[in-house]
DNA sequence: GTGGTCTAGACCACC
DNA sequence: GTGGTCTAGACCACA
């Protein structure tokens, strides 16, 4: 796995749990990759995707059977759309209408680019 | 001035002196506040404020002319919109994207949210 | 370490660094000292090394591992090499050249005080 | 007149008459201009062609003539010649012969580039 | 442990 | 007056 350096990797980790959960690759009641697991796959410290982990719990989007492992919890799929959701357009829309206004972007054209988009990243969809 | 403490503080300088530019309210040839004058103006370290001047040089917007000061460069209304363009499209766009089609928001609706928020902002523009 | 006071001194550890991968002391992959570990062998500020490593990254010639450190980039050598070698090509040479011809120098008594040169360097040469 | 930022402007300015009076533009006994005067061509500040001047008479290579003007001095040339020289080899060539050792740059080859460089500039010579 | 950012204050060379 | 560099020391987030 390969990591931006926008954010921190811990949180990139969730989202890639997110993801999953989203795209149903991951449902509730699944088991989830063992911490050590899951750090080893993708080159990372333990401590760090534990902390992915706890974060996780704390929203209630996994829940940790103790010495057996994480799985996804109840309502998962639609805590963790809420949680998105809500959290695009508190932090990144805003954002992100700011620098379309600035750069006199034409609202229109990106629509045709989303398009595009969807469709070009079709086959990928699936992989990983 | 106020800063959120998401970026650095010495880029949130760099993106109010690219808006400046962007919006003309700085043009080509123009002097930009000492180094200490913005310091005191937008109470800041100095050390703060020439590292954005010099984050600034490397790109090629701003220019010095030694002893006396720091002036908007040749063509950097261009290089500033190019700059920001591309950046917007290679980086935040694509995850802009991919966070709309996974949580599966429509386009068309966010199109008006756009619109209500340039006219929201409407008023606020000519201030500085 | 010694620094001369013509050149700041972050740009002299930056060029002791080019150095270590010249001369393959240091090798692509390597992890290179801490910030804070460099500063303290080398009597400086951790602000300037820091400095230095940033200006490096931002050449590609070192990368930074996130929490763990820094390391020789990929192809640093050849990087290295290019970027000191243009960079003598375009600037130092004119104006040697210029000199040369200005104080009417005779250049194959140079390559004599050159090879003089080498020779009496040698014995310094795998020192570190 | 176009200053690279490597050196300070007085300094270049000096190295600028030096090469007047090397090349014999300008000979022993001659008027050079007056501070104002140019200061206005190469567009500086006053004060810095004076700290130029300063710097030069201190060296024996002008003298000034109160309120009158500035002149070459008398053995000016050898003086320059003597001065430029040890500089030269006391500052730059190490510096210099260090360099190409680490680059691995080829003596001779240097040469050819040399012999292009003489012929090349030939005909800008006398211009300026 | 690592880097990264920031403040405060100093000093210097240059214009 | 201007920028540029450096030190000292602090604080923070991240691995």
């Amino acid at each position: 796995m390969e990591f931006h350096k926008k954010d921190p990797i811990f949180l990139q980790i969730v989202e890639m749990i997110c993801e999953k959960i989203l795209t149903k690759i991951w449902v509730e009641g699944d088991k989830i990759p063992s911490v050590r697991e899951l750090a080893v796959n993708i080159e990372v410290n333990p401590n760090t995707v534990m902390r992915s982990y706890t974060y996780l719990q704390e929203k209630g989007i996994i829940q940790n059977r103790r010495g057996i492992g994480y799985y996804v919890a109840e309502h998962a799929y639609d805590d963790t759309l809420e949680l998105m959701k809500t959290n695009f357009i508190r932090n990144d829309l805003p954002l992100f209408f700011k620098t379309i206004k600035l750069l006199d972007i034409d609202f229109d054209e990106l629509k045709g680019r989303f398009k595009k988009f969807k469709e070009g990243k079709q086959e990928d969809e699936n992989q990983q």
